[in-house]
DNA sequence: TATTGCAATAAAAACGTTTACATTATTCAA
DNA sequence: TTGAATAATGTAAACGTTTTTATTGCAATA
């Protein structure tokens, strides 16, 4: 089981011994400590540049286990989708700068991968934590606000506690893109939405309706159809808009995969876009612009939500008393043409 | 700094205390050793139950230095490249699988990174790295499997070491596809390709010439262009190609992101494909049949990539004395619209 | 001179596990 | 009835840090 450690980590102790001072010293080197000799501080870093000495990260965690140890925990609902990515990016860039670890772990929409995960996490003993919870009462989740472990939610908020939150205008996103699909003259509008459990979900929802409304469309419920934030859901869900009798002539896509799904229907049953059916989608990639035909949609600052999450969770370790906020970011239409 | 930890995690003292043993005996009974009474062990699970006790990973790492933790680390090259992304899914089934948990790090090609993620990674004490180094000639990884620590690298291997590898057949891979260019008919067929210090750029290009080769082309070492692995490098790449007095009439690019940077090019002047110039991508993502026109492209088993190299690695913490392999995976060539 | 204060350092405990070794109780053969 | 073997459990050390407390030497003060 144990295999051959030819290569035997060097300790603080060997460094002490071979620097002639006890391990307190050579610790209060590493951290920086005042009142140490400038001799022997200088020593010691001889030695430990010799010895080519790196602090063992779990011992330290272990016995600093309540005090900061730089190190951050990370939930990501489905790593396949580029809108985490990218995320996690922001989150990344943040970390690095201020020296923070991550630990990221993908728990694929399986909530029992995402039980396990935060178990790890906690036992890990991070400092803090950005999850995205897979619903508002995500019991897990709401007890580690509640134990008081620095924690940020991007993307979903919780219902019951008070913790700090960075989403998007969802509402205000889908409103915009339903709109632009109205006032292009399209008339039977259809939403496909990502998991109705989740309060993004709802909000797009409403924003579908209310721009519905407000261009005097009539809503119909047959329009609406609730699937994840999988491809697969796209491609089914689009092809049972397309059966109708009175088929939808555009769709405002939920989230990103289900639009890649989506396309993908509309592709393979030789469907023009947007002659025969338009599209358009909430979620933008950089790539969007060589999809066929180049994708209108609703961008999310994805690589913001991920540094500001980030920002917020480290003022929160640092500063455990402040006041939760809960941030808006902004969306932007991104038009295109597949309507 | 410390957080107010209104939630204190037990410990397995607490455990024994309540269960009026000592702290070994609860310790055999989590580890399922035997020699203990039956009796003594159901009552000890009822108070790790009631306690709802977790065993706190970094102490058990400290302790066990040498012995499997089940954890894994993954240095991921680029986390935005979904090649990466699918590797990394197949790793992370066959590690949930065998209860390996992952600390994944992406360096997003940043050698300073790669640098810093991987003395974390050994100082957090795991069983096994599986990497896609830099390139060859990678020292730091170099010297990890100089010191016996279990590693696989995935899609690029090391000179001078003997390690465990899993590649795909990067030259037949290529050679498909620019032989199937060829015999569509096209003439000055250029190449993309990435990094070209990693072996598999070169790999990729000798299946270039070959074909070439095979079919009466010659080789115009204009054709040529050498970039990363980023989008940017495609976008910029691929006009260089575009502005020759002689264009290509054909591009093969070496990896996802170049295609992608290309297709924008392409699209931004107005060009058709594949008539104007045609395009055939090393990579294949899932929603390549959404892109304008839809790709023909090299597939490689990326996720069986991951599966496979974290198989290896099991094996190998399992059995450090095993002889090293080398799996090399079968490319396939997916057709399309776009040559 | 005796005391105090300070700077520099050392000693030792603690973090939460696992495990080698020691101890006790029980069973069974001689 | 002894003794040995075995099963069940306990004790204590160890992993590599940090930090509290204690110690030392020395300079400054009364």
């Amino acid at each position: 089981m144990a295999y051959e450690n030819d290569y035997k980590a060097v300790s603080l102790y060997e460094v002490a011994d071979k620097a002639g001072v006890s391990s307190a010293t050579v610790s209060r080197v590493i951290n920086n400590s005042p009142n140490v000799n400038p001799e022997t501080r200088l020593r010691v870093q001889q030695v430990i540049k010799e010895l080519r000495y790196t602090p063992n990260r779990v011992a330290k965690r272990l016995r600093n286990r309540n005090a900061s140890n730089n190190l951050l925990g990370v939930l990501i609902p489905d790593i396949q989708n580029p809108f985490y990515v990218e995320v996690l990016r922001g989150i990344e860039d943040v970390a690095y700068e201020n020296k923070y670890a991550l630990i990221v772990c993908n728990f694929s929409q399986d909530e029992k991968k995402e039980k396990l995960y935060l178990d790890i996490l906690l036992s890990e003993s991070v400092d803090g934590l950005i999850a995205a919870p897979t619903h508002e009462n995500d019991q897990k989740v709401i007890n580690i606000v509640k134990s008081g472990l620095p924690i940020v939610c991007v993307d979903r908020g919780l219902t019951g506690v008070d913790v700090d939150l960075v989403v998007v205008e969802n509402r205000n996103g889908a409103y915009s893109a339903v709109d632009f699909l109205a006032k292009q003259g399209y008339k039977r509008i259809a939403y496909i939405s990502g998991l109705p459990q989740l309060p993004s979900s709802r909000q797009r929802e409403s924003g579908y309706k209310d721009a519905l409304a407000d261009n005097g469309l009539v809503f119909d419920g047959s329009l609406v159809k609730y699937g994840d934030s999988r491809h697969e859901s796209g491609v089914k869900l689009s092809e049972e808009l397309l059966n109708l009798e009175n088929p939808a002539d555009a769709i405002f896509t939920g989230n990103n995969l289900i639009t890649l799904g989506a396309l993908e229907t509309i592709h393979k049953r030789g469907l023009r876009i947007p002659d025969d059916v338009a599209i358009i989608g909430f979620d933008d990639m950089y790539w969007s612009i060589s999809l066929n035909p180049p994708l209108t949609a609703v961008r999310q600052p994805a690589y913001e939500i991920g540094k500001r999450s980030a920002e917020l969770l480290i003022q929160r370790i640092t500063d455990p008393a402040r006041p939760t906020v809960s941030m808006t970011l902004k969306t932007e239409l991104m038009i295109r043409n597949s309507c």
